[in-house]
DNA sequence: AATTGTGTTTACAGATTATTAAAACAAAAG
DNA sequence: CTTTTGTTTTAATAATCTGTAAACACAATT
């Protein structure tokens, strides 16, 4: 089926059950979070297709969430706001929620939405043909093209490549990677990234010396 | 640049306005109308690329006019919903149209969602206008043609081809193949899979071993 | 310059996955 | 009923991927 996992974080009980069930009965796995930190954590943690948040909650606010998301990851938002609280939809959209809607709201609504969003992202990371500067990725062949090239690329590199490109620019850490291409469960050596960097490295040539750039300390990063 | 042209229908001339301009600022041709008639007669006249439509108009309304245009054309269509008339939404996804934007929005995401409309039908349309060298397949007639033979297929071995040259260039799993193919309530062993694909790799000849691919973990796809 | 922490490279065994061939099974045709 | 044809399963073999480790290289720190 769909088998996305949506975080929805709210301090609310009574909306966060709500919300989650409905969405476990439109076939998306849920986690669900009660403050702002514990939804920071789960997101670093990886494994988060969609993250639903609730600008008002103690501690870490919706917004102060957001940005901290927004540093490390792209990761579709919808923010939900109660009506009368003060929306400035511009700073909203700036600070980069991709959705937002005003409680109170029908579930079936709010549904529509996260596969609207989630239709919208997969189909933007799948179209990026545009020529990023030599490299090009299509999921739906499991292909990649660079500077002519057309490197033939194993499950988990391609994989790899993909969590970097959707990142670009960001710095990730092995954790992060391991998390993200190989599950939340996986136990093993942080090495094996440095590995299957080095393989990707090789197969995509100078573009890939070039771009896939190590951070002493810190990760791997891809640069378009 | 893109030499697109999109329409924009609503009433309220000030948000025609502020969206035909952002559009254009974004290298789109817009051409501007106040009512679904207008609309309905521009599209009708072709043309035009994508609409974006308000739900609220005089005379003839958003779904009325979505409804019109299907019966010809499959334009993508993003319709413009006012907060409030949520619930509408619904059916609209039903009705035929392909994106909604709730006012008031931010004009940057409504041009976000036009370039990923835009991107996704051509992309469709790219697909069926692809001309077919060296493989041919009359559905009619059971029958394929490939580099000038005719090689004799079996029923499953024939659906198992239609359903990789459907989804030409993308990977399918032997799960997909299954279900597509044998139907979702089949149970018995994926390896069936593997072996309807030998045989097809050597009736096939040269082209078979050249564009039906296996994907290592993955599975299988049809290159053209 | 030596030390320590960190990243890279290489090689390889074990695990996983795919291919092939053959046999078992089922359905249709003669 | 037998034969033929098509389909599925099984098992053996082959290909390939993947995680780990060890040696090496590089950077930061003292």
């Amino acid at each position: 089926m769909t088998d996305k996992t949506i975080l929805i974080a709210d301090d609310e009980e009574r909306i966060v059950m709500l919300i989650g069930d409905f969405l476990e009965n439109a076939g998306y796995k849920t986690m669900r979070v009660y403050d702002g930190e514990a939804a920071l954590d789960l997101v670093q943690k990886g494994g988060i297709d969609l993250a639903i948040v609730d600008i008002m909650m103690p501690g870490l606010d919706g917004w102060a969430l957001t940005r901290e998301i927004r540093k490390f990851s792209n990761l579709p938002i919808i923010m939900l706001s109660a009506r009368g609280e003060e929306f400035d939809m511009l700073e909203g959209f700036d600070a980069g929620i991709d959705e937002y809607v005003t409680k109170p709201f029908s579930p079936a609504v709010l549904v529509k939405r996260v596969e609207a969003l989630l239709k919208l992202s997969s189909a933007q990371k799948n179209h990026t043909e545009v020529e990023e500067k030599g490299l090009k990725i299509d999921r739906d062949a499991y292909t990649v093209r660079v500077d002519g090239e057309a490197p033939e690329l194993t499950l988990k590199e391609f994989e790899l490549l993909c969590t970097l490109y959707d990142n670009a620019g960001r710095v990730l850490s092995r954790d992060q990677l391991l998390t993200s291409v190989w599950g939340y469960d996986y136990y093993g050596d942080e090495r094996t990234v440095d590995s299957h960097i080095a393989r990707l490295r090789t197969k995509l040539g100078e573009y890939g010396a070039a771009h896939l750039k190590t951070v002493y300390g810190m990760g791997y990063k891809l640069e378009l």
